[in-house]
DNA sequence: ACAAGCTATCTATGGATATAGTGAGTTGGC
DNA sequence: GCCAACTCACTATATCCATAGATAGCTTGT
């Protein structure tokens, strides 16, 4: 469900086509959510018939036209009512979690090559996030910066900072991933000799 | 995908019917993996027709059969091949960071109260997988003593060394979420006033 | 002039997931 | 003897999500 409202959310910074989304989706902004566009084109269909979204048919090149999408008042509105509603928790299902309870079902150097790959994974990911935090504080951000282009300083100053504070929160949490890993070859040491 | 593995793990400890494995996933289980029942049967199913499982009739009571689920060869060759199989990590979607990368969106009293949700359940949350740690490692965890019923004494020690790894890592995850929620109380007070 | 690569939108398939039911048998307490 | 609570298995619906592929126009370099 919260695919409608990472689309509202997104769109409230600027109008945007699917392609559009689907783009921001899979570079920075899918750091906090990421949808394909196989799933983002009926979900943005959905969203118009639902009268959340209106689109305008934009012409590109001498034939062909793209649809830009807008977030109506309604929307606007359904997607504060959803920020401001209480969020149920989740459960946590992560395949890794999984597998490490049972890591005594593989062999010791299969495991440590997969801490391996989830460190390096891991690394790359922390490190992006952190290129991102840094385009955030210092504004040149491009979705952020279209998005407080037309804010005055105090909003500006608010949005940057809580988009900090949700990164504070990825980074840190990629670090955790990356203490525990550390803490799996430390175990595996210990269990399997060095 | 997960879902078939988390359930031949389950069942590599004792053989089990659907219901069972339900309350499993229900109860301690459901920290590393959950799923409702209405996912269970048709999977157990899907899996039995894959010849992953074998189902055994269990008379119950004077006329009723219970059906429980075991592990073929196959099924746990299967296991030890995603056991040992590169895992790829997934994107990471959680509405929670969604929101608080767009809380300028809503009331700032609003977030608070959020935040004490979000803080109580996490709070709970922890309680709950700090008393599952320890019934690990005092052996008394029902699911975990079935298993390790069997086994001698160093793949028992391997069998609950790991779980343990697991809840640790779920555990620091617990508390690194905790953390970040503090760090949200205080950017409200800073950006709102106390 | 044309191919390669990009922009743009959409469909198909199949499993994952949540919520909500159906229905039959069993067990235990009063 | 009966009812409530539990055990057991399953179905329905609808959305989510990933992978794959279809189609068509546009832009750019050679």
């Amino acid at each position: 469900m919260s695919l409608r409202y990472a689309l509202i959310a997104l769109l409230t910074g600027r109008p945007m086509t699917g392609y559009d989304i689907s783009k921001s989706f899979s570079r920075s902004v899918a750091h906090v959510w990421h949808a394909p566009d196989s799933q983002i084109y009926p979900a943005l269909n959905r969203m118009e018939r639902d009268g959340l979204l209106t689109s305008v048919e934009v012409p590109w090149g001498k034939k062909a036209t793209k649809k830009e999408y807008h977030v109506t008042d309604a929307g606007l509105a359904e997607f504060r009512e959803w920020m401001e509603s209480p969020q149920v928790p989740q459960w946590q299902r992560d395949p890794a979690y999984l597998k490490a309870a049972y890591f005594d079902f593989a062999d010791p150097e299969a495991v440590r090559e997969q801490l391996r790959q989830q460190q390096a994974y891991w690394e790359e990911h922390l490190a992006m996030l952190e290129d991102t935090r840094a385009t955030l504080a210092d504004r040149t951000h491009p979705t952020l910066a279209a998005r407080i282009a037309k804010l005055g300083e105090r909003e500006a100053e608010l949005t940057v900072r809580y988009k900090i504070y949700a990164y504070d929160g990825l980074i840190a949490r990629a670090r955790t991933e990356l203490a525990w890993i550390q803490d799996g070859f430390a175990l595996l040491d210990e269990l399997h000799g060095t």
